[in-house]
DNA sequence: GTTGAGCGT
C-alpha cells in the first residue's frame, strides 16, 4: 500500500469525488483531503492511499485530469513522518 | 459571498 499526493485540487472538490475518480482506476484504501488547521479552509490537496498495483496506473491515468476546471495533479507521495521520530525517504527526484 | 501554495493531524 502507498500514498498518493493530490494537488491543484479545485475547492469544490471532495473525498467522495476523489474516492470515485481514484476507484475508477484502482483500489483506493483511504481518502484523505487537506484543509487548513487553523482557518478551516481548504488547502486544494489530498492524498489517498492505493494498492501498490494500481499507483502507477492511477497516476498515469489522473495525473492532470480536469476537476473543477482545474487539472489534477497526482504524484506518488512522500511519506513524511508528521508525529516525530523517523526521517524522510526519496523524494526530490524529478 | 474572499483564495491557489503545492506533501496532512
Amino acid at each position: 500500500m502507498k500514498k498518493i499526493y493530490i494537488g491543484n485540487l479545485p475547492f469544490t472538490a471532495t473525498e467522495d469525488e476523489i474516492r470515485e475518480l481514484f476507484g475508477a482506476h484502482g483500489t483506493v484504501h483511504s481518502v484523505a483531503l487537506i484543509n487548513d488547521r487553523e482557518t478551516g479552509r481548504p488547502r486544494g490537496f489530498g492524498f489517498i492511499e492505493v494498492d501498490d498495483n494500481d499507483l502507477q496506473g492511477m497516476i498515469s491515468a489522473l495525473d492532470g485530469k480536469e476537476m473543477g476546471g482545474r487539472a489534477l495533479r497526482v504524484n506518488e507521495a512522500q511519506d513524511k513522518p508528521r508525529g516525530g521520530g523517523g526521517g524522510g525517504g526519496g523524494g526530490g527526484r524529478w
